[in-house]
This record gives structure tokens, C-alpha cells and sequence, in this order.
DNA sequence: CCTTCTCTCTTACGCTGTAAGACAGACTAT
DNA sequence: ATAGTCTGTCTTACAGCGTAAGAGAGAAGG
């Protein structure tokens, strides 16, 4: 039991997330982990809500976003995707808080602008290249979530897929069912690492042909026309 | 004051969420919204979670994924991705739960089916359909959670984000400054149609030269090179 | 009339976050 | 050495939470 601290708390508490799940996370308990009372925690934290947001500055710090000298933009988004992946899936539990509050938070400007740096020495534009990093950082965490699934705490994933699979391999969802059996549904590294391969060519050539301003694209307009319906 | 029901009470929630976000909302206070005590609910409903799913449920069911006659595949998950955002931005303070729950949800099933059998006939597998459906969706989610911003109820994102801007202008962080100034950072619409402009194309790419399976793209080689360091 | 079903209520328990402040020990200043 | 402040931990207390258990009112059917 060293001695406590900010970080000694934030790591009892991805220690105990990892555990026993998020929604039993409370104050008293995480006291108890330290050998403390509740209210001493709040000697070092303001409230519980500070506490959740150090832990998703824990868990996401370590991902890497610096650039390697030579490194090309491809590689470099690549590599932060896979990065922070890796980051969300070690720490399962913290997820549901990651969804929540911004990804790019404070503590890793410097890293931001590392990675903008070498976009914009490519050709981007300042603008194109956050684009570019958004779209990588909003999609890794939305496929993350979905990977992991059910996460309050309990962690019956399983026999509830299994349950659902079994109970619809009848003729109503032929398509569906054959797309499960053959794994298409439970792939996850396969289907993100196509995705991210998909948009880093769509970034690519949206840098080419256009900046994505002023020309709309088919998208856009579904979405104009859908926000007066 | 209609009866009371499993509907008018989730009806009731959804009101009770949008105004005063999920924070805040208790069975005490939902009762007194419908004009009765917190345990009524409770004939209604075995517990608060099944609130919660029931919450989710109502916000995605009005997503349309059914496929118009003749439309092209393209078209139909454009629409599935803008009828998808729509649903969640309509109700944000939901957003939170949908993160951690399946999207596509029993109650939408023969939709998703429908979906399937459009991508089936023009070519895909019934995975690599299945997979460009949770492609689209877990982008979106993903997208939709970053541009909604801070969700507990609290809605200082404006405060909060001027505050951030103004503090970094200086020479630290210049690229990231430009782009926030040039709106690089808040154009959501913008930013998410090309995104899924992007996704699409390579959709495609992925259907028409392979099948994703067996060759190993450069992302899968980096996932798998990372899960053992 | 009696029973059963449907719906709502009251009471109670253990849990939560945290405000207010008491207290002990260590350091600092006179 | 004495007095004062600072640091870290504790106790107590309060309002609110989800919900288990069961009482009771009113309608429906025999």
C-alpha cells in the first residue's frame, strides 16, 4: 500500500473497473481498496466525477500518437488507430466513460499537434488533417464499443449471443444468420483493420481531388435533406 | 394525463431526458412526470435497466433501414447512416446508452435482413454484408457521441470549448488552432458525409477486387502485430 | 356475495455522493 | 519551548437512489 496519491487512486480504480465493472465503482468501495475511508479521497479529487474523468485520461494516455521520423500520414493514422484500440479494449470497463467525454483531451495537445504536423507537411490542409484525425478517432471508438459489447459489469456477451444466434437460424433471417455463422458478425479485428484501411484511402483522396469544401458531396446532400423532412 | 403504460411511461422518459439529460432522471421523478408513485413503474417494467433499454429501443426504432425498390446499394447505407445519425441527434441525452448497447437491436431484425438481401443480390457475401452494416453503424455512433460532446446534462460545451480555443491561439499548438478556427473542428455534418462518402467507396473497392478474407491488408498486419509487443 | 385479477400505494432497507467539521501529527516562526 | 499553521484522515449526517415486500382499492367474473 504505498503512499496515496492522485495516480495511486486513478490506479486502484482502473485496477478495480477492470474487475468488478464500472457500475460498481463507488467511493466507498475504492476507499476500502486503499485501506481509507470514503472522504479522503476527496483530498485529492474534487468529486467522483473527476475521479471517472482521471480514468479515462489513464487509460487513454498511453496511447501513441507521436510520428516516427520518415513515417508516412497512411502509417501514422494507421498506427494511432490501432494504437488507441488497444488502449480502449486493455481497459474494457472504462469504455462507456471514454464514449462520453473527448478522446483528445488536454494532456495530449502536444501529441495532436505532433501527428497534424506531419499531415500538414503532406499536403493537407490544418483543417483536412483534425478532419482526418476525428474521423479515425471517432471511428475506432464507435467500432471499440461495439466489439465489446455489453459492459455495465456483467459480462454475459456470450451466452446471450449464442441464445440470440441459435434461436434465429430458421428461414426469417437466412442472410443474417449465414453472415453469423461464418463469423461476420464476431470478427472484430478483421472488419476494423478493413475499415481503417477504407478511410485512409477516403482520406487520401479527399486530400487529391478536393478539399470537401464548397463542391457538396452525395452525402452531404442526404444529409441537408434530411435535416428539413 | 393518458394510462398509463409501458409506452407513455418510455414516452415520458424520452421527454424527461432531453430536458434534464440522463443524470437526472430517477423512477421518483419520472412517477411524479406521469403523476404517480415510483413503484407504479414497476408493474411495468422489471427493473431500471430495462428502462434504459426500452429508452434506446424508442430512440433507434424510428431509423429506416428498409430498402426502397431499385435503390442502389450505395443509396440505401447513405440513408441507413443519415436516418441512423438523425434518430440519435434528435434525442442526445439517450446517446450514452445507445453507445452501450447493440444498435441493431431484436426489434429492428427483419429490417437489417432487408438491408442484407440489397447488398446479397449486387454481390456481397452475407458477411461482407453484415460487416458493411457494422461499418456504417458503429461509425456512426461513434461520429454522432463526439459531435453531441459532453452529454450528462450538462450542456456547457460552448463555455468550455471558447475557453479551450482562446487559451491555445499561441505558438504552441498552430496548426491545431487553425484548423479549430476554421470551423475544422465543429463541422460535424460536413465532416461525417465525407466520412461515410468515404466508407462507401471503399466498401465497394473491398466487394469488387477481394474479399478481405485470407490477404492480410496492412492494417490487419499492424492489429496483429501490436496484440503481441 | 365471494373470489380473483389488475393496478397503485406505503413502508422499509441498504446503498450512494458529499457537505461540515473534528482531530492528530508534523512542520515553522517567534 | 510555545504557539500557530498545514496536511492528511477521520466521523457524523443528510438527501437521494433502486427496489423488495406486501397492503389495499376497485373492477370483473363466477
Amino acid at each position: 500500500m504505498a503512499k496515496l496519491s492522485r495516480e495511486a487512486i486513478l490506479d486502484a480504480a482502473v485496477r478495480f473497473v477492470d474487475e468488478h465493472g464500472i457500475a460498481k465503482l463507488s467511493m466507498r468501495k475504492l476507499g476500502a481498496e486503499l485501506g481509507v475511508e470514503a472522504m479522503t479521497l476527496y483530498y485529492y479529487l474534487p468529486n467522483k466525477e473527476a475521479l471517472l474523468d482521471g480514468l479515462v485520461d489513464h487509460v487513454t494516455s498511453s496511447v501513441d500518437l507521436v510520428a516516427r521520423g520518415g513515417e508516412q500520414w497512411p502509417d501514422l493514422l494507421r498506427r494511432i488507430a490501432v494504437s488507441l484500440r488497444a488502449a480502449l479494449l486493455a481497459h474494457p470497463g472504462v469504455l462507456p466513460l471514454v464514449s462520453t467525454r473527448p478522446v483528445l483531451s488536454g494532456s495530449s495537445l502536444d501529441a495532436v499537434e505532433g501527428a497534424l504536423s506531419v499531415l500538414y507537411a503532406t499536403g493537407f490542409t490544418a483543417r483536412q488533417a483534425l478532419d482526418a484525425l476525428n474521423i479515425i478517432g471517432t471511428f475506432t471508438v464507435g467500432h471499440t464499443l461495439a466489439e465489446a459489447g455489453r459492459t455495465p459489469g456483467h459480462e454475459d456477451a456470450d451466452p446471450d449471443l449464442d441464445a440470440f444466434v441459435s434461436e434465429l437460424d430458421g428461414a426469417r433471417h437466412p442472410l443474417f444468420a449465414a453472415a453469423v455463422r461464418s463469423g461476420g458478425g464476431t470478427n472484430h479485428a478483421e472488419r476494423f483493420a478493413l475499415a481503417i484501411d477504407m478511410l485512409i484511402t477516403g482520406i487520401g483522396a479527399g486530400r487529391a481531388t478536393g478539399t470537401g469544401h464548397g463542391r457538396a458531396t452525395n452525402a452531404e446532400r442526404a444529409v441537408s435533406r434530411a435535416r428539413r423532412p
